[in-house]
DNA sequence: AAACAAAATGTAAACGTTTACAAAAAAGAA
DNA sequence: TTCTTTTTTGTAAACGTTTACATTTTGTTT
């Protein structure tokens, strides 16, 4: 590997003016600046970044942790990243966690470690000192995770209320007998929608009964496997809200293989408005978060604490919209 | 920001204890240990990665270039590679181009520049000059895509071969009038696959017509604007293969809106077999591709590359399968 | 041709680590 | 106690850049 001194060297002039040729605005001859291209293509040199990224105490890089790329939810929240990111000249990286929280933990580490300029996570799975302390001296921003009570720089939208909202249009359609499909509860997110849920339930004066609630893995196996599940313990329901729109296509999967009429027999309710929920059949009703807009105000947020500039919010929360489909409503 | 100046200044001992401590492993008695872990405490110091990398000459970081995240075909590719990298103690981490060559050339300066010690790359959508120029000196691999007879270490299927495979499963079916859904041919694989597709015909004797063949953007809804501007051409088709599974989706959904039965009226075949595709009405049709293996075996050859191990197989082929479901054969 | 200003170049000190090597301190053996 | 050996610590030179400052060269003005 050719360094800026073999470069030097070569076109027999110090290392400095190399630097100035490469970075291209510095003052230097013409004659010169053939020389040194002549030896930088001679040699097939590449300025080291590491080197420059210490000089500069910088690295442009930004990374974006995910906890399940397959998971579509996300793909539009990463335009809107990727799309602001471009326009202010940061590149982003993708830390897929594959729901190992060792991954969270090992970026965080890196952003202390000023690896990179700094980290939206869409996960908030690790200690939570290990959080505060990543927050506060780094910028970091939490997207889509409810956290309790500790001031980190924040998007999500009212995970309580959209849950009741969808619950309560479920409920003013006819249904008595919602079950809940939810995942493990690491998410804080999930726990909100299940409150949701539940305050849903005690507002209309429904009983709640443990037997509705099913812990899935959020995707479309698990609600189909869950759904089954609970169409064979035989407790009765007469409609499901899925705490994500994969459970809840795996769900429908289940009840149109078994036979039952949607939304008649059962509703199914959804939530995130993923791409694939409005092309299934029946259509999803769900509760659509702004996704293209939470990347965009995340990716803002991160860059306002890179720079060191004032933040008028440190908490967004971004407004919600309930989408309702033929899987709830048969007239629609 | 604390330095090792400053740990080592405030716990009275050099900057070499304080790495020695750091680090771990090196000799340093207990007493100074607890005084610089105390220092350490105090500033809350996090030793630079950067002036650490830029040390060492190597980040145990790698980059997963993708052409477009939320190809679902991507994500089992990526299990693999997460998996294996996790086994050697390397960092993965995703460019999405979104289908922007520009980000695929800014990696592949990083590449060159030693921020990252290796690339796995699933475009090769920039000027060959610079692949050739990048896989020369540093570890990359390209896998999923065909190279014009350069020599760069790649793993990819035979797609000439799985489409002219499939191509004649769809006419010893039956079928004489094959239309083809393609995407732009930026991409040399769907170049390959196209190859196939006519190779098949001319084979069995029957005639290439340009009408039939259609360009789409590789996901389901240009799929399925493709295949209702085909229906509306008057042109006559009797089966569909489409260059990708979400293209082929978006097909089926075409041909049920317009009640055209599948496959007696319209057989439809794909290619990658995604998840998605068994679970869809009717099954899809495939060429199944080895991703969770693809994705283990690029990530075992960069890594081979990175240490500077002899490569067996500079360029592996993967194997295939014809996977027939209900999209081309009612009987099954 | 001398005096000056402007442009081009070089020198050397950073950036924050790691690590050979040297030196000092502690422990063990005689 | 004195001499070895071992353990612990420190010194200083890397790693490959950038950049303030000093110096030299070039060009302009008189």
């Amino acid at each position: 590997m050719a360094t800026i001194k073999d470069v030097a060297e070569l076109a027999g002039v110090s290392i400095a003016t190399v630097s100035r040729v490469v970075k291209g605005n510095g003052n230097v001859s013409p004659k010169t600046a053939a020389k040194v291209t002549s030896a930088i293509k001679q040699l097939n040199y590449h300025p080291n970044a590491l080197a420059r990224q210490l000089k500069h105490q910088c690295t442009n890089n930004i990374i974006i942790i995910i906890p399940d790329i397959s998971n579509t939810f996300f793909h539009e929240i990463l335009h809107g990243i990727e799309e602001t990111a471009e326009r202010n000249d940061m590149h982003i990286l993708i830390a897929d966690m594959h729901n190992k929280t060792s991954i969270e933990e090992y970026y965080l580490r890196a952003l202390m470690q000023k690896e990179v300029d700094g980290i939206i996570s869409f996960s908030a799975n690790v200690a939570q000192q290990l959080l505060k302390q990543a927050a506060n001296d780094f910028p970091l921003v939490i997207a889509c995770q409810y956290l309790d009570n500790i001031d980190i720089p924040s998007i999500t939208i009212d995970n309580v209320a959209a849950a009741k909202e969808i619950c309560n249009h479920l409920i003013a359609s006819g249904k008595k007998n919602i079950a809940h499909l939810t995942a493990l509860p690491n998410f804080l997110l999930y726990q909100d929608r299940l409150d949701g849920y539940t305050a849903s339930l005690r507002e209309n004066g429904l009983d709640f009964r443990a037997g509705l609630i099913r812990y899935c893995s959020p995707n479309i196996k698990s609600g189909y496997e869950q759904t089954l599940s609970l169409l064979d313990s035989g407790i009765y329901f007469d409609s499901i809200f899925a705490a994500g729109d994969t459970m809840a296509i795996g769900a429908i999967r289940a009840l149109k293989e078994r036979g039952i009429s949607i939304p008649d027999e059962c509703a199914v309710a959804g939530f995130d408005d993923i791409e694939m929920s409005s092309l299934i059949d029946p259509p999803l009703t769900t509760i659509r978060q702004p996704k293209y807009q939470i990347g965009c105000d995340a990716m803002n947020m991160l860059i306002s604490l890179i720079r060191g500039s004032h933040i008028a919010k440190r908490n967004i929360v971004a407004e919600h919209q309930l989408v309702i489909r033929q899987s709830s409503c048969s007239v629609n």
